[in-house]
RNA sequence: CGGGGCGUAGCGCAGCUUGGUAGCGCGCCUGCCUUGGGCGCAGGAGGUCCCGGGUUCAAAUCCCGGCGCCCCGACCA
């Protein structure tokens, strides 16, 4: 391929909607363009790095014996109303109506999918019966469409964007354990054969979400722009998604026993902190905190520890929860007979109370009275307050305790590039996926799903392997393997020996560019780093006078001069490993 | 959707406070020159100043209303 006969826009300066270095790179060095918000166009060298990617997910996937298949992008809505989760799913979901604004098509309303449990699930559910049927995983690399409240940061998060997503049916939990457990085998290969090393992936523990299902698994990679956060142990292996991250609290004492109730005057207490001061004094560990939700428009109370922050995933795990909200202001005053500050949960009947694990036990707590200015001491939890519910619902902080061995937990941003569930049988009992064992009985199969960013991992890639001049592709993922730099364009023998250089490398399977535009020697030379090849080749009158071609690994700066013989074995050898 | 910022040439920006001439760098085109880290010189093309309305003799600039983009939060591969 040659440079001047294909499409690579690369940019000097930075666009400015562009924030994260990902983006940043992969703009500038021509790899998307951006339609509309969230909505981008791979070019040429953008194109080539995904599919790069979309070879290895779809080799791995087959060698785990996953069986590829392609659904539609449009789905018929009536599927989904029929799913079990599609109250939750529609907001996310676009619909296709005609585009001049006529009612529905004939066969119905269709909308497009975000992620295809429904559409798989009905497809076995029509074609499979028995239990000699399974196992079957079905995959497929497809465009997804999702309404993202807000699209962010270029690829990582589109509207539309590449996704592989994976089905497992099994006969029962247990088989469902063994599919579940090869995918995570393969997700590890996959992002291995990516380029990312042992300390740049982690495979954390994950809330499901509204997925349902068991537990899950999120692979993560580190870093600055992620949008997640990991908590992970120092010492042992321990690590889980801030969402779903325990830690081991110490214990505390409360002192002798359990002491009576007794109301006191707090005017213009507003805050735990307020509290901590003279004269109260009372430390934010003895206080309990009220927080009032609306959770499906019904009001409900949470009570954390004054020094613990709410996690808000953790809840939504703990209520069951599609939608929920902090009240506002004047629900809170309508519900409880006073303002935020003078909460407490203390002989509260008829809410549904959601009590954090660290307040289990605890006695001479202090909290809000209910009325303004007041607040109530000598509280024992579980005496005084009628908690519907306990769960673990805080955010665990840096520094404390692992929850398996104690050292401290450590906190990280993070990018999640695939993420894999156990399902159970949410989806297959709803929609009937459903076989005969060798007794006759019939059983719901048991399913698994895996997913994994294709074109977000292609940006994470991005993101994590670059320097000031630019991208630094690994091997596995570079849109070409090898850059011929070729200076003096316009003399025969540097322009003959990069075309020769060209040839017996395609021969040999390599992937190859030859910039052969007329330009400065400097402007290549940015270029071909800002792009990011992993070797690049300089075929110039000057270095042929010295004995051959330069070649310079983007990697290490790593530079040797060759003939170009030699270059080509080198350059093989390099690209297959 | 809540909060913040921005919208002027392909890209990056100035001009706006205090209304009157739309400007700079890069890129692009032509010619010359040059060829090992985004050369040099000369000439040139390119703008509904996001859109609509208003104020005014006059609006990129002031006012009102939209739209778009980016960032922080809730959602997720």
């Amino acid at each position: 391929m040659k440079w001047s006969q294909t499409f690579i826009p690369t940019l000097k300066e930075t666009p400015a909607e562009a924030e994260i270095p990902s983006h940043k790179l992969l703009l500038r060095a021509g790899l998307i363009r951006k339609l509309a918000g969230g909505i981008y166009t791979l070019l040429p060298l953008g194109l080539r790095a995904c599919e790069k990617v979309e070879r290895i997910v779809r080799e791995e996937m087959n060698r785990a014996g996953a069986i590829e298949v392609r659904m539609p992008a449009l789905n018929p809505r009536e599927l989904w109303q029929r799913g079990p989760r599609w109250d939750a799913a529609q907001r996310v979901m676009f619909a296709a109506s005609p585009a001049d604004g006529s009612k529905v098509a004939p066969g119905g309303e269709l909308v497009l999918g975000p992620t295809h449990e429904e559409v798989i699930t009905s497809l076995v559910a029509d074609e499979i019966r028995s239990y000699r049927d399974l196992p079957k995983n079905f995959y497929q690399i497809q465009t997804k469409f999702r309404n993202e409240i807000r699209p962010r940061f270029g690829l990582m998060r589109a509207k539309e964007f590449v996704m592989k997503d994976a089905y497992s049916f099994d006969l029962n939990e247990e088989a469902a354990v063994r599919s579940y457990e090869a995918m995570r085998a393969a997700y590890q290969r996959i992002f291995e054969r990516c380029g990312f090393g042992p300390q740049q992936l982690k495979c954390v523990w994950a809330d499901s979400g509204v997925m349902g299902g068991k537990y899950s698994q999120e692979f993560m990679v580190p870093a600055e722009s992620g949008e997640n956060e990991i908590a992970f142990c120092e010492k042992c292996s321990y690590v889980a998604n801030i969402e779903k991250a325990q830690s081991r609290l110490a214990r505390m004492e409360d002192g002798e026993a359990p002491g009576h109730i007794e109301k006191f005057p707090t005017p213009g207490v507003k805050t735990i902190e307020d509290l901590t001061k003279p004269p109260f004094l009372v430390a934010a560990d003895r206080q309990i905190k009220t927080l009032v939700f609306i959770c499906d428009s019904k009001p409900a109370l949470v009570l954390m520890r004054g020094d613990h922050p709410l996690n808000e995933v953790k809840l939504a795990a703990a209520t069951g929860a599609i939608e929920f909200r902090p009240a506002r202001d004047e629900e809170i005053v309508s519900l409880m007979g006073a303002h935020a500050g003078s909460l407490g949960a203390v002989g509260k009947k008829g809410i549904p109370i959601y009590a954090d694990e660290a307040l289990r036990g605890r006695f001479n707590m202090v909290t809000g009275a209910n009325e303004d200015g007041f607040h109530v001491r000598g509280v024992c939890v579980e005496r005084d307050i009628a908690v519907t519910k306990w769960a673990d619902l805080r955010s665990v902080g840096a520094g404390e305790p692992c929850p398996e061995c104690g050292a401290p937990l450590r906190i990280q941003r993070a990018i999640e590039l695939g993420h894999i569930f156990i399902l159970g049988t949410k989806y297959s009992e709803k929609l009937n996926a459903r076989y005969l064992d060798e007794k006759g009985q019939t059983h719901p199969c048991v399913m698994g799903c895996y997913g994994i960013g294709v074109t977000r991992t292609m940006a994470a890639v991005v993101e994590v392997f670059n320097d000031k001049d630019g991208i630094k592709w690994p091997m596995s993922v570079a849109p070409f393997h090898v850059c011929i730099t070729l200076l003096d364009t316009h003399k025969e023998a540097p322009a003959k020996i990069a075309q020769e250089l060209h040839d017996a490398l395609e021969r040999a399977g390599v992937e190859v560019i030859l910039d052969d535009r007329d330009e400065r020697p400097g402007f290549k030379f940015k270029d071909a780093d800002l792009v990011g090849f992993p070797i690049r080749v300089t075929v110039g009158e000057k270095s042929l006078a010295k004995g051959g071609v330069e070649l310079k690994l983007r990697a290490t700066g790593e530079m040797r001069l060759l003939p170009p013989a030699e270059a080509v074995e080198e350059i093989v050898k390099r690209a297959k490993a």
